[in-house]
Formats: C-alpha cells, structure tokens, sequence
DNA sequence: TTCATTAGGAACCGATTGGTCAACATATAA
DNA sequence: TTATATGTTGACCAATCGGTTCCTAATGAA
C-alpha cells in the first residue's frame, strides 16, 4: 500500500475507466460531450480535469481499458486450449453477432468503433487500435495453428488475418443493423475454411 | 427543361453533394462543424438550409450520394465480365489496401464510417448504409457464381457475404494504418479461398 | 409592371462546447 | 500545529455549436 501525500481521491479509478469506456464507446469521440461524461462517471469538471489532462486523454485511456479488459479477454479465450481450437473460432465469430441480435447490443466493438471514428485524426489512438488488432491477429493464431499443424506459418498468419477482417467486417456491419442471417452466413463461409 | 419559379440556384446541386460527402467522409457527423461545412461548400448557412433541411438531412444525402456514386460504380465493376471474375474479385479487395497505402487516403469506406459513426443514432443512416451493403453484396455473386457455377446459391450468397464482410473490415482497419502487408494477407487467403 | 416565389448573404440567437480557476476539504510529513 | 500536497466543487470563460430570420437579388407568371 503506497500511501500518497494529499487528499485521497474519492473515486475508484478503475470505475471511472469503466465509465469512460460505457460512454464513449456508445457514442464516439465527437458524440460524447462534457455534460455526458459528468453524468457517466458522477465526476464534477474539475477532478476530471485533475485525472485526465484533456477529452483526448479520456478517450485514449478508455481505450486503453478496453484492450486490457476486452480485448485481452477475448485473446485469452482464443489461445488457451479450454475448448477445440474449432469452437473457440466459432465463438469468436459468433460474440459479433449475438451481441447485437440477442442481446441488442449495437455497440459493436469499441477498436473497431475508434479505427473508424477517431483513429484517423489522432496518433495516440491509431497505435492503440493497431496494437489491439495485433493482439486479436495473435490470439486467431493459436487455434488456427492446432487446428492445422501442416499449414505454413504464412498461411496461419494470413489466416489469422483473414478471420480478424471478417471479426471487424461483422461487427461494423452488425453496427447498421444487417440482418443476422446474412452475418451467420459470412460467419459460417469463413468457419467452413478451416474446418 | 423544367423552368422552376423564383431565382434560380448559383451552385450545382451535385457539385455540393459532392463536397458534402468529402468532407462528412473525412470527418464523420459529430466531427463535422458547420463551418467546415460551408468552407467546403462555399455557400452561407442560409442558402445551406434553403437546400437542405439540418445537418442531418445533409449527412443522409451525402451519404446517399456516395451510394450513388462510389458503391453503385463498384457494384457494377464487379458484375460487369470485363476482366475474369477472378481479377474482378481481387481488384475489389485490393482497392481498400491500396487507397490507403498507395494513395495515402485515409478516409476508408463512408458506408462503413457512417455505419460506426452515425448508424446506431439514426435510422435513416443506418437504412442507407443496409442498402449500400446490400448492393456489394448482390455485385459480389456475380463473380463468385461465374467462378463456380457448381455452388449451391446459399454456399454463393455466404460467400459473397463473407467477401463484404473482409473488404469492411479491411476498410476499418486500414483507418487505423494496419501494415500493409498484414492487410494483403487477409486478401490473400480470402482470394486463396475462392480460386 | 407587378406579384409571387425562390436564392444568397449576413447578422443574430440561445445553448452547449471543451477547458480553467479560486476556494475549500482532506490527507501526510515535519 | 504547521506546511505541503492533492482532491472536490461550482462558478466562470471564450468559442463554437446548429439553427433562424431578415433583407436584398433574381427569376417566371399574370
């Protein structure tokens, strides 16, 4: 426990990260205003600004979170070997479209979300999207690798590839509300290659 | 020639759709001001809301006007049999790739930015970038059914699902400047795939 | 010529934007 | 206790937001 000098902070930091996340994974960058992050993280202008040094700096942390919690997450389930290698892609591809269809969730993907909104007018972001999209490409690796022991390491990693556009194919397109089957049938064209 | 009452308009409508789609691809709705609206336009808020009924209205035409234009060309370049329908494939999946690493542009695809950014808090947006979808998809069977006349039309239409779902997410991801090679090797083995 | 209709331009609007600041509260260290 | 350091709060800021209104200009119809 490192206690540190002055007032404690009242918040829990991880909370308002959290928040942050909620906020503005929902509604983008531009889309978010002060007053909706007030409101989202029960935090006064001032202490905000004493934890973050700007907008921009919330959103990348936000990010940050996500990656650590969601992205990492999902990695972890890719690569360790508690399912068949088969049905941990299937789940993968699968999370796109339940989240929207059953769960009405039209969040989507938050680095998919930030590549498109934000990444292109912001280094900051565009290295976390990046570095996150590498995590993910990683993560398809191991399961397409045990599920094909011949395959040479090109074609595993341009595999993997493969399945991280059709991820980010389906979670923009489950954004406009596509119609589910035609998500499945994607989803399915892609499975019916590895298998 | 249909003479219309009252003073006739200085600009041409189509120019302005034009610069309107440019500048609400580049920069998304919320991060569109009006004020780069009308330096991109060149016409006052005045006349602008003469045309126009909100920035909405403007977002939604622009878009459309992107359909029109940009998705109905692609379409037809995909099901037009002027290259093997092969090299019609690869060409689309190759254009994302080298808009953005090429031709250091940036901006992506505006049906999939808009289906991010803007299609989960409108319903008119979100109908729109659904149809543009739509027509991708329908000009993708045509080359996938040349290929392999012996495909059933579900195995055709999954694939040519599967197809959209890479170019969008190629498209997302090269916003946030994945390396290209790594951009290849999804197409490639999507290509790989097909042949 | 007159009238109705539409376009262009700019002033103007209230609301909200992201961001700062000074006063006060609460902690540790000396 | 006192000094120092940090957190919380709410008032305050200029700038910009999307949008309206008014006046003038330019056209076709009567």
């Amino acid at each position: 426990m490192t206690a540190r000098i002055g007032r404690p902070r009242e918040f829990d930091e991880d909370e308002i990260l959290s928040r942050l996340m909620s906020v503005f994974w929902k509604n983008g960058y531009e889309g978010t205003g002060l007053s909706q992050i007030i409101k989202a993280t029960g935090l006064q202008k001032g202490s905000l600004y004493k934890a973050f040094a700007n907008k921009q700096d919330m959103y990348v942390k936000a990010l940050a979170h996500y990656e650590k919690n969601v992205v990492d997450t999902a990695v972890n389930s890719l690569t360790t070997a508690s399912a068949a290698p088969y049905a941990r892609l299937h789940t993968f591809l699968t999370l796109p479209i339940e989240a929207a269809w059953e769960n009405k969730d039209w969040r989507g993907c938050f680095l998919c979300n930030a590549a498109a909104d934000h990444a292109a007018h912001d280094d900051g972001t565009k290295d976390l999207v990046a570095r996150g999209y590498s995590k993910l490409e990683h993560g398809l690796r191991a399961p397409i690798a045990e599920l094909h022991p011949d395959w040479s390491k090109d074609k595993i990693d341009n595999t993997a590839q493969l399945c991280l556009s059709v991820y980010a194919g389906l979670r923009i397109m489950a954004r406009a509300a596509v119609a589910q089957t035609r998500l499945e049938g994607a989803r399915d064209a892609c499975l019916e290659m590895l298998a």
